[in-house]
DNA sequence: GACAACAAACCAACTGGTCGGTATTAAAAT
DNA sequence: ATTTTAATACCGACCAGTTGGTTTGTTGTC
């Protein structure tokens, strides 16, 4: 949101990285510290304790994430279905990298403080909504168009759309590599073409980009 | 596998409550020790440390899990298409309980130790994997009768639903309840009823009842 | 009396967090 | 213009409690 200390954002930067590395139970403070070149004293300035940089690192990491599929190319589709089916090919090419890198910070958190740390449940649980009901926004739209009278609801199919790409990085991890996740979002783009009946050879009705 | 020390059981099946309940960091030889009644020291008679009873931990989940699905009604349904869905609505029935009760230990402890410890890491991939090729035998019967030229690989769909489980996991604890789980689960149906085109209200052909 | 199965006191390393202090900057008072 | 005040940003030694793991001792059984 606003400027912010540049000191509060390196430690938050580390957060992210070391968070999806080591889960949120496994790093300590000086872990934070000590990759974010700044001391104990000059963290706990910044943040109360280890659980509101968490929250904190959960609200920064969402808005990095909005900031990035806000500017993502398929964002220039102007139809909502292929929009949409951008979205689930982008998930796919940001796969790059070192797992800790593409895998998802709010999916690692919840799931180990789910019952230990309400706090950053809920900061967790908030912005995977968000971003579900983000993406919810051109299912509801793709339905009106495709599929106005299918049974499933756009909300449930937007959470459904989450669920497939945290699962996916579980198997990526377990696997120790993004080719099954990828795979998997294969699958999720199958069921979508599916349900709203898109010609087998369509690929994308030619926008404006590559 | 062997029928085991009734004190190592015990552990064990403490560690699978406390591990899906705190996760593996969180959770201390102390927890586990008192969730199981045993001293440290009868606990490291029977571990020689933590990392251990992790591994054994799931091996021991694996064991259960495969016992759980081998004995449930689904089996007895002769068709290995509605074996498969059968398949997807016992996992949604068994969506009962407080949240450690049905969530998976592997998805939980891979996704906090992929980097850390790689043997845990292996053991919990090699359970998954095990897991779904078991449901990949029938994701394969099912396709070599109902869609057998289709491009997707028995493997990567049962994959997918392993990915889908997960991911609705990690929903479930977001949200505090099992309900978008059960959710997800019925559009990963839906998804296996739109490959294999099965009629829309045909829900099973009758085995033997529930 | 040997050995597995446990009990419990104990330890060194680590962890989250505190605390007194310093450097820098900016407003306020002179 | 200069001094005073004060607030912010930051440092790093320190502390009390916890952690995984060890050691020594006890029990029961073959």
């Amino acid at each position: 949101m606003q400027p912010q200390h540049p000191t509060k954002t390196k430690i938050l930067n580390s957060a992210l990285h070391v968070i999806r590395s080591k889960g949120y139970s496994a790093t300590t403070v000086d872990d934070i510290c000590e990759s974010s070149g700044v001391t104990k004293g000059g963290f706990f300035h910044h943040f109360k304790g280890k659980e509101e940089l968490a929250i904190a690192a959960a609200g920064h990491f969402g808005a990095m994430a909005d900031g990035l599929f806000a500017q993502a190319p398929y964002q220039s589709i102007k139809d909502p279905l292929f929009r949409l089916l951008g979205y689930v090919d982008f998930r796919i090419a940001i796969l790059k990298g070192s797992l800790p890198q593409y895998t998802c910070l709010l999916g690692t958190m919840v799931q180990e403080v789910y019952e230990t740390h309400p706090a950053i449940r809920d900061a967790c649980a908030q912005c995977i909504t968000d971003h579900a009901s983000e993406v919810g926004k051109d299912i509801a739209l793709a339905k009106k168009f495709y599929a106005p009278d299918a049974k499933w609801s756009a909300e449930s199919l937007g959470l459904y759309a989450q669920a497939v790409i945290q699962g996916s990085f579980i198997l990526a991890k377990a696997r120790g590599g993004p080719q099954v996740a990828a795979e998997c979002l294969q699958h999720l783009r199958r069921y979508l073409e599916l349900l709203f009946e898109v010609p087998p050879q369509e690929t994308e009705p030619s926008p404006g980009g590559n």
